[in-house]
DNA sequence: TATTGTTATACTCTATAACTATA
DNA sequence: TATAGTTATAGAGTATAACAATA
């Protein structure tokens, strides 16, 4: 399917000396683009959660058990993409700092329900307001909230009947 | 600066039952989806590129020597945001294939001089062809050229004054 | 038999310090 | 003194296999 989207400039012959290749420009490739952007975003994350000691993944972890307590530890790594295996440690740190604890379910005794504790209450509380002055940050250089949007739209095309 | 506008629901109290936090949807969290935008589209990459054993970085590197032969490591490095330390692995994979190759420098004993080969050559051209496809596939999802270049337009607002 | 949490392990990426040979 | 390339090393992040307890 298809002619080549990809180039902008009309295809002429290469000139003397240029080398034989018709080259993306790198800058408008989309996946290196994409890896650039990310990687400044969360560098600006974590810039904005040193004093906090939280990396993403922990933040993620954390909103989740918050939005709905009592999920297993299977459930919350399938919903952030982490292995089963590698949420192990991850937790274990969690629970170390006292900010989540693993409780025995009472129907499925292999399981654990994961709460916060009353000190990751409010530390949650903290981490989202800190959250929020980052988010804002960065929906300021987009350029506002509908910019917001227009971009979790792309990007969410990009991620659309990728895995099926 | 500003207030909130990183939520969309009026904040109204809590009810019972349910958590104490005003949470974001976790699926408009600017962070977590470029992340999983990001890891997808590479995903799409390491399956186009599977039979040919390229990845993202030694491709960009390729791109990079094909555009403008001669340059040095540290330069490329810089460019693409990789430490020159970790750079030699990188080039040592693309020499001991064939690829490319150290060639010392006229100038300046210290550096090489970065270069494809012969048999390189005729690999990057079959490796932007399937580039091409990859990409021009990417395209699709997102709606066609003029969707793709507003994603980079706001990608590059992410990237704006972040290291100044 | 299958699933939950766990351990052990390995591989990739990334970051830093220190060395050498040149400049 | 500083720079280009290199080595060694350590830390994240991620992936798989295998095990015990439970379903």
């Amino acid at each position: 399917m298809s002619e080549t989207k990809t180039r902008s400039r009309p295809s002429g012959k290469a000139e003397p000396g240029e080398p034989a290749f018709d080259l993306p420009p790198m800058g408008s490739i989309i996946g290196y683009k994409l890896r650039r952007a990310q990687l400044a975003v969360f560098q600006d994350f974590l810039n904005a959660f040193a004093r906090m000691k939280l990396r993403p993944a922990e933040f993620s972890v954390l909103a989740l058990i918050a939005e709905r307590p009592g999920q297993k530890q299977t459930e919350i790594a399938e919903k952030l993409g982490i292995k089963r295996a590698n949420f192990v440690a991850l937790m274990d740190g969690l629970e170390r700092r006292g900010l989540a604890e693993r409780q025995k379910a009472m129907g499925d005794k292999r399981s654990h329900a994961l709460r916060l504790t009353v000190e990751g209450s409010a530390f949650v509380k903290r981490m989202l307001a800190v959250w929020n002055e980052h988010e804002n940050g960065l929906i300021e250089k987009l350029g506002g909230p509908a910019e917001r949007d227009r971009l979790i739209v792309l990007l969410d095309r990009l991620l659309a009947r990728s895995g099926e």
